[in-house]
Order: structure tokens, then sequence, then C-alpha cells
RNA sequence: GCCCCCAUCGUCUAGAGGCCUAGGACACCUCCCUUUCACGGAGGCGGCAGGGGUUCGAAUCCCCUUGGGGGUACCA
């Protein structure tokens, strides 16, 4: 869907043919409060993306300022996750909670410039505000109560002991619009805000506490020379008590993307609880980052018809934009990327494939002592019909180790003439194998054993394989051959 | 409750007032290939939320309704 052009022209990217003057500089933020989602990873992808176009850089800054949940172990997983996409991000990580000198200067200024004030109030007096809020069914907002203390209550306060938090004055008059790049003209009421924010948390009242989301946010954008803020449309209320502080903070607003949110099957907007939602998940389940990275795009931007569904992040790079970026939230289907990854899979060649599954067949124990081109060889007969890696290790299993016979190998093999026949096929075994060797022992076991070649084929694929279904048999005969698997295994089936 | 956003097949989407008998992809169904399962190929099913306008003409513009989502912290 494309973007409406506003009747007053403020904004030169809604022309695709502007070269950006100022270079762009992106950024992702994520707190690592949980593993890298695929909700973040999304917005990097879309970061990635435009900083790549226009050339610009792609940062990264870490979040942390909530003590309280924030982990080493998710850092990691966001640094891992990113790379693993190949999300490769320029210049230095910058981790939120080593920066909150400059967050606190830019609280004192806000202080000294009269733009923000202590509040004393205490926490069982805003419960009981809130309370009576609810109670008269209005909304729950902050009534601003300590905005313009005189000395004398400042000092009763502070006489009391009190601690304080440090507010952000919103005039309820405030007018606030954004051209956002997705969205279009957007406008918000300083009335709608909530009240004065809480800028630093409650802390002694000589002193500053811990600076909060959007006062550090914007601190930083600023000081990392963000000129385009590109995150899900869930930031909506914060883009506009943010671009307040940008003004009382004397610097330049950036531009804003508000990207569509990924939905769950509810409809509702993708969280940890909705299972396998982590990038660490995706990636053990056996999806590669090209699938991962392409179903991303697909969900929310709509390449040009010239590219088609299936491309990479560097053919994406070259031709994304905003204006072809949705602006309903998309649900997460399995199914079409289960389809990306399968064609992922389908396309790779034997040796790639075998190295990704490899370390999967060890880890689920089974035998790899086997030369590296048979490996390969068994890696490009299982590649068609693989939709995720794992599903490599079950379809491998009958190769590497020998199996048991199912039950419904077992009843092919009691049908009458299918032992005779398989019979007829061990003992009649060419000097060297070959596929049309292969063909020919069965054509001739069925004509001596009196019964349907397919009825031999069946019998050859239980015995060799103990079960029925399973890739192209002459193929997967030629590959037991290769282990000396075939006799012994043709053996065990008749005794 | 209040504020904001959104609305095309089941899902993701194309669509900028006539190119639309609404196109594609996934899923589903059928057939072909294959003496198995897949892969692959060819078809098929299926949609503009509803109601009003504007217009010669509306999926497209406007309004209302309905539905869905997001936000409403001393979290990020």
């Amino acid at each position: 869907m494309r973007v409406r052009i506003p009747s007053v022209p403020l904004v030169k990217w809604f022309n695709p043919s502007h070269d950006y003057q100022v270079s762009v500089r992106v950024r992702i933020a994520p707190s690592p409060t949980g593993k890298l989602h695929m909700g973040t990873a999304r917005t990097a992808v879309f970061n990635w993306l435009f900083a790549r176009r226009h050339g610009g850089q792609f940062l990264l800054r870490i979040e942390d300022t909530d003590r309280e949940r924030s982990q080493k172990v998710f850092t990691d997983s966001i640094l891992t996750g990113l790379r693993w996409l190949g999300l490769d991000w320029d210049e230095d990580v910058v981790v939120q909670s080593r920066r909150s000198r400059d967050h606190q200067k830019a609280i004192a200024a806000l202080l000294a410039s009269g733009q923000a004030y202590r509040c004393y109030a205490t926490e069982a007096e805003l419960n009981a505000m809130r309370e009576a809020q609810q109670a008269a069914q209005q909304a729950p907002r902050h009534d601003n109560r300590h905005r313009n203390l005189s000395p004398e209550q400042i000092a009763a306060f502070r006489k009391e002991g009190r601690h304080a938090v440090v507010r952000f004055r919103i005039d309820d008059t405030q007018d606030i619009v954004w051209q956002d790049m997705v969205r279009g003209p957007m406008r918000w009421q300083g009335a709608d805000l909530g009240g004065d924010m809480v800028i630093a948390r409650r802390a002694p009242a000589h002193q500053i506490g811990d600076p909060l989301y959007n006062l550090a946010v914007v601190v930083d954008d600023i000081a990392m020379g963000i000129t385009h803020v590109i995150r899900g449309e869930d930031h909506i209320a914060n883009t506009a008590k943010q671009l307040l502080l940008y003004n009382a903070l004397g610097a330049p607003q950036p531009s804003f993307a508000h990207t569509p949110l990924i939905l769950n099957r509810e409809g509702r907007k993708l969280s940890k609880r909705d299972g396998v939602t982590s990038i660490d998940d995706f990636r053990a389940l056996g999806y590669v980052a090209s699938a991962i990275n392409n179903y991303m795009c697909l969900l929310g931007w709509s390449p040009p018809t010239e590219l088609g569904e299936r491309f990479d992040l560097a053919e994406a790079a070259a031709v994304f934009g905003f204006d072809r970026v949705n602006k309903a939230g998309g649900r997460f289907d399995w199914d079409k990327l289960n389809w990306l990854n399968s064609q992922a899979l389908h396309a790779m060649d034997g040796a790639t494939l075998r190295d990704a599954l490899l370390p999967r067949w060890r880890q689920a124990g089974l035998n790899t002592d086997q030369p590296q081109p048979w490996q390969e060889q068994l890696a490009a007969l299982l590649g068609p019909s693989l939709v995720v890696l794992q599903d490599g290790v079950e379809q491998a299993r009958p190769f590497l180790s020998r199996p048991e016979l199912d039950d419904a190998s077992c009843a092919q093999l009691q049908i009458k003439g299918c032992r005779a026949a398989l019979r007829h096929v061990l003992q009649h075994r060419p000097e060297t194998f070959t596929l049309a060797a292969a063909k020919e022992q069965l054509t001739a076991a069925a004509r001596a054993a009196g019964v349907k070649k397919g009825l031999v084929m069946k019998g050859v694929r239980a015995a060799l394989l103990g079960c029925l279904h399973g890739p192209d048999l002459l193929l997967s005969w030629e590959l037991l051959h290769g282990v000396g698997e075939d006799g012994p295994r043709l053996q065990a089936a008749l005794r």
C-alpha cells in the first residue's frame, strides 16, 4: 500500500528518487530481558535494509536499564542471533547502562530549565489517585500535582525526608505532529499522554534517580546521531513523548517509521508466550537464516514484483523502501515459513547440506564414521524431502544405523512370494553394483518368484530401511551398498 | 474507560477512480510425473467487512457502523 502524499509536502523521503543528503544512521535497541525475539529481529531487518539501501549505518544498542530483568545470557542471544541472521552492525555496540552520566546530565538540564521538576508524591498517594480515577471511570493519568510547588512546600517535603521522581512537563494543549514514513501524517494531543511523565526513578530528593526508558532512548539516539527511528507501531505513543524531549533538549528530530506488528494466530501481538518465537528456537528447529530473513521481509513489506517472493537480504536492500511497507499487522504463518525454508533446503547442494546436517546427526548420537562423499550423497538424496534441517535426522537414521523393521515392513515381508524374491535378489548379486544392475535384479527376482515387481521393490525397501516410505529405492540401495550394508540387511530380514 | 492505528481469498499480499470478469504466493483439493513418501509440473476452490455518499464510473476518495489491533508504568 502506498503512503498518501500529504497536502503539505514536508518530507523528502516520500520521493523515492531523492538522494539522502545526511547519511542515514539507524539502530536496533533491544532490551536483554529475553532471547532475540522474532519481532525484534524483524525490526532489525527493516533497519538494516534501510541503512544498506541508503549507504548508511546500522547500529546496535543494548537497553539494559531494567536491572531487574536484564541478563547477560539474553545479550548474548541477541548478539549471536543478529550475527547469525547476517544483520551485521556498524560501530561498537552501545550499552545503555554505561551511559547513565549522559542521561543524568540531560535530566539535570531539564530540571535547570524548568522543563522538568521533582515530584514528591508517594506511591500510596499515587495509588489513591488511580483508584479514584478508576472509580470515576476516568482515564488513568497523573494529575501533575507537584508541577508548581512553592519553595515552602518543597522544603516541607524534603524535611519529611520524602524521595522524589523527576517529571517532565507535558502541556495538555501541546499539539504533537510528525510525518511517519509508514503512516503519513500523525497527530497527538499532549492531553492524551497521561500527564507529566517520569523521566528519572525515585531517589533521595537531592539526587537524580535512574533514567527511564523514554529519556534514555532520546538522549542516546541524539548522542548516536540517529537520523531515522524505525520501530514497531507499539511505540507510537512513545514517539509523541520523545518528540517533546527532543525539543526540550534542543536537538533536531529524527524521522520516524512505525512498522506493523507481527501477530500470533489469534491476531494479537506476538509475544514470548506464543511458544516458538525466539530466533534461537527457530535455529534449533532447523530453519535457516536466509529463509527466516526472507519471511520476515515478506511479513509487512511487499517487494517490487520484479523481485519475486524469494530473495536474500542484499537483493531486498537494493530496493527497500517504506513506501511498500504495510500498515496493518501481519499474522505469523508457519506454512509460509516452512515453504520458504524447504525451498532454501532443496536448493542446497549435497556438500552444504551435509555440513549443516552433520552436527545434528552427531547430536542425535548417530554413526557419522562414513566417508565424507558418502555423507554428501546421503544429504543430497534426503534434501528434497526436508522442510527443516532437523527432519534430516530421522530421515537419515535408517541409513546411518541398522533399523528395526516397522509393522508395515514386517507385514510386507510376510506377503506370499516376497521372501522368495528377496532370496533371489540376495543370491544373484552382480560383481559390481550399478543402478542398472540393481534394477535388473529386481526384475529378475520378480519373474523368478512369480510376483509383481512392485512387491519386490517394497520388500527390498522394507528389508533395507525398515519402513515403506522414503527416497528413491535404487539410490537408497546404492548408498547402503556403499557402506556394505545392503547384503547384511537383506540377510537379516530373511532370518 | 480514554487516545491512536488498521481493514482485499483461511494466511501473506498486488492494487494510486476506468487496465479488475480483483492478480500472485502459502495452505487446501484434483490430475500428471513416480510401482513408495517426497520433490517437481499442470489445473481448481476461495476475497474487496456492512451501509451511505462523491463520480459517467469506486477495491481505490469522503462519512458512519462494525470488527480487529496497539497504547494508556517510578517496564523496555
